[in-house]
Parts: structure tokens; C-alpha cells; sequence
DNA sequence: GAAATCAACTGGTCTGACCAGTGGACTGGC
DNA sequence: GCCAGTCCACTGGTCAGACCAGTTGATTTC
């Protein structure tokens, strides 16, 4: 039946360097080249794989330009693993931003998609475990908002929570993606974030809507713990996004 | 008092071959060079920038390893600008799956999550413009089934539809994410979906499912609009999944 | 006028070289 | 024995020049 339409495809040509990039990132994705762990030098690889210098290069600079390793001149120890992250993702999300292909406001309903979605599944999954967690998570962040460290040290444990949620939801790759869109929107509007007048309202608040979708979490309330997500994301973003954006914001605000 | 917790950032060295891709995809993001349109040739590259030729080839590789350009020995017009595509997003998505950072269960939750949202928004926000198409559309995936050219043009139209859904939701990244997602799942079990025993009953199958969207949308009905992709996406792929997976997936299917 | 030929390109690859920076071995003084 | 300083082999980043296979369009040939 698939002869029909389409008995042969194009044969394009296979480059040297792909060929060796992709031996190694099979490795890499395969777990047999685990994150930390590290390649053999690039005259190293030259005479393993066979090819020239800058076919090697080449391979490196593609892997690289993926986030999945990262070399430093001088490292006697040739390129460093690092793994499958976010990272690809946000930097793709923010190409599409910059190029006009999706706005601000976009970003911003897609991450209330995500988020709500997140917290919608970990109201119905959560274990036990989760919960104490990310009480947890909550504590730290009441007692970082006490010492006055600064935000750099609240947002990461704010990100913790969020990963919480996500592992709680038993779904990864909406704590990824999320997390993706997150910084995605940071990279956008960073300057703006920087300048919240007053830090120490704004961590309250914050602290007061992680402990709301905790308590719809515990409780089970999916719907609630949704809608939380919708409304702070909204709340906090409208006055950002293009004014012609704000009605298809908050079309996406309510479910029913 | 952002001195307090990190006064200084860590410098690291900006690489030539980095500054030259900067330069280009800035370029191109800003649409000063549109899809379709010409780099110069490598040689020239290299007297314009000032650097090797090593170097800019490093840079075109990292651009066209992003999707942004595409090159072919021999052309004399010089590598052609494509512009920013869903392809390094699927891309990336594929890479989490296969180093089972995320599951094939969590790939099809996730595009359940985006197509239900998809639709759901999309019996908001429609026009009338957005309904007249999608009918055209299914009419169109209706004469292709019945003419028996095969599953790929079918297939296309089906994409069709989706891109028309996402249009009529007012939100492009859902459409892109969710095309990312389809192309990552094909990826992975494309196997499986090429032996669809009957191909004619499922593009009916197929079809019916369609209709059924396209009237929740023209009614306005969202909830309904959004459980049909649930379902249907629940359906289909759910013999798929690893088995322990499943009651993930179901979990997914309800929004109450 | 159509077909075969040719020459001037292109990008892909290889080689060999140099540089700045890194880290471990070596060496000195204590 | 220990620590500071020096040194050197080696790394990745960059450059220059070369060759090849393939494309293109003009040129020649019939």
C-alpha cells in the first residue's frame, strides 16, 4: 500500500561530521556515556574515527550547539558529557519569540497551559512524599524571605517547588517544559523581572500562592489547583504581555 | 540589593566562531534575512568577518545544526536562509525520549494536554473564516481517502487541520509545540503506524473524528472540543505505551 | 537549435601549523 | 615532609592552504 504514493524517498547525502556526531550522541542518549564522563581528545577522536581535525570539530560544534557536552580549551581531559537538559528547549522557544513567530503573551498562555496542567495531575497523584517535600520547599523559602538573602537563592527554591510539583504529577516532561517556557520568558523580559519594587512583598506573595496550591494539592482539588496556576501566572504577567494580547490571555484563564 | 547574594558573574570566553553565529542568526531572527534568501558564500563570509574559513564553518554548522540555514556543495547562491521551524523543537523533544528522561507515555499525555488546550481555545476564539477552512479541509482529507491515494496525503491534510486549529486558537506555539510532539511520537513508533492494518477504515475512523472537533468548535462547545482530542489521542495511542504507563495516561483523560 | 563540453565556482574534507591556556610533574626553599 | 614556584607537555581555538566531488552556466560542437 505505501507503494502507491511514494515507492522511493530522496536519497540525500550523509557528511562525514554528521555521521560522527551521531555516534557519539547515540552514546550519550544510550546512557553508555553518562553525564560527567568524558570524550577523548579531539586528536584523539581524529584517528578513531578516521576523518580530519575539523570533521571532528565540526561534529563537536553540533553536539555542543545542542548543550550535550562542553569542552574548554586546555582540559586535558577532552569534552565533557553533560547530558539531555532543558536548556535546547528554552533556547528554541526563545528563537521563536525573538523571530516573531510567537509573542510574549503566547509564551505566557502556554505556561499557564503547562503549569495548571502540572498542578492538575499532581492533585490526583501525589504520594505522601510530595507533600512533605514540598512543605519543605515552602519552609526554605519562608526562612530565605526572613534572612533577606536577595532573590537569586528565593527563585531557586521557587524553581524547586515547581519540580516538585512536576515529579509529583508523574509527567517530566511538563516540569521540563514548563521550566523551558520559564526561562524562555526570563531571557525576554529579565530587565522588568529585575526591578520588582518591593522584594519582600513579592516573596510573600509568592510564598502565600505556593502554600494555596500545596493545601489544593493535599486536598486532591485538581480543578482548584489548576485554576491557581492560571490566575497567578496571569495576575503577574498581564500588565507585561502587548496590550492587544490581554483578551486572548485571559480567554485562556478559565476552564469551564 | 541584588550586590548582596552575587555581585560579580562568572566571565566566560565568547568563542569567534560564536560571534559569527550570533551576527547571522540575528540576522535571520530579525527577518533582515528572510526564509528563502541566500548567505554569501563561505569564502566571502570569511572576508567579511575577518576570520578563517574553519571558523565560519563552525558557525554555519552550529546555525544549520538549529535549523536556521541549509547548505549544499556545489550551490553558487550560497547557503539558503530557512527560518525558525518546530523541527528543533521535535528535535529536542526526541532527544529527552530517547534517553528515557521522558516516556513515551509522557510524550502522548503531553500532546493530549496540548490538542485538548488547542481545541478548547479554538471554540472560543474562532471566525467564521477558521470554520469555513477546517470544512474545506476534512472535505479534502474525505476525496483523498476515497480515491485510495495512499496514507501520506492523507497524512499531510490531517496536519493541515491541526496547523488550522492552532491558527483558530489564536496561539501558534500550541500548534508548533504539538506538531513537535506528533513528529517526536512518529519518530519513535513509526513502525507501528505504518502498519495500520486497514487503511481505509482508519482514515474514516479519522475523518469522523474530525467532523466530530469541527462541530464542538463551531458550537463553541470547549469542553467538549477538548475532551475529543483527549480521548481520541487516548484511543489510538494507548496500546502503544508501556503498560505501567497506562494508568498515567487515563489520568490525563478527565478534567473534572 | 539541441546536445555535449568545459571552466569557474561551490561546499566538504584533510593537513599542518601556531597560539593561549590548563594541569601535572618537577624543583626549590623551608 | 610540605608548600610555593617553575616548567613543559598537551589541550582546544584558530588560521592558512590545499584537494576533491559536485553544481552551474556559458561555450562549443554537431
Amino acid at each position: 500500500m505505501a507503494a502507491f504514493d511514494a515507492p522511493f524517498t530522496p536519497v540525500e547525502p550523509v557528511r562525514a561530521y554528521q555521521r560522527v556526531a551521531e555516534q557519539i550522541e547515540d552514546r550519550i542518549l544510550s546512557g553508555e556515556l553518562p553525564p560527567g564522563s568524558r570524550l577523548p581528545g579531539e586528536r584523539e577522536l581524529v584517528s578513531q574515527f578516521g576523518v580530519g581535525r575539523s570533521t571532528v570539530r565540526e561534529a563537536l560544534r553540533v553536539l555542543q550547539s545542542a548543550g550535550l557536552i562542553r569542552s574548554r580549551p586546555g582540559d586535558p581531559l577532552g569534552a565533557e558529557v553533560l547530558g539531555v537538559s532543558a536548556d535546547n528547549l528554552s533556547q528554541a522557544l526563545g528563537r521563536l519569540t525573538r523571530s516573531h513567530l510567537c509573542s510574549l503573551g503566547e509564551l505566557i498562555q502556554f505556561r499557564m497551559v503547562l503549569e495548571a496542567e502540572s498542578n492538575r495531575l499532581a492533585a490526583r497523584l501525589r504520594t505522601e512524599d510530595d507533600l512533605t517535600r514540598m512543605a519543605e520547599l515552602i519552609e526554605r523559602m519562608r526562612s530565605l524571605a526572613g534572612a533577606g538573602t536577595g532573590l537569586r537563592a528565593f527563585s531557586e527554591t521557587d524553581a524547586l517547588f515547581h519540580q516538585a510539583v512536576a515529579e509529583a504529577s508523574r509527567n517530566a516532561l511538563l516540569g521540563l517544559c514548563a521550566r523551558a517556557v520559564h526561562d524562555a520568558v526570563v531571557e525576554i523580559i529579565e530587565h522588568k523581572i529585575a526591578n520588582v519594587a518591593d522584594a519582600t512583598a513579592w516573596m510573600a506573595r509568592s510564598i502565600d500562592h505556593h502554600e494555596q496550591v500545596l493545601a489544593a494539592i493535599r486536598a486532591g482539588d485538581a480543578p482548584h489547583a489548576a485554576q491557581l496556576a492560571r490566575r497567578a501566572l496571569h495576575a503577574y504577567y498581564a500588565d507585561h504581555v502587548e496590550p492587544t494580547a490581554r483578551p486572548l490571555l485571559t480567554a485562556a484563564l478559565e476552564e469551564e
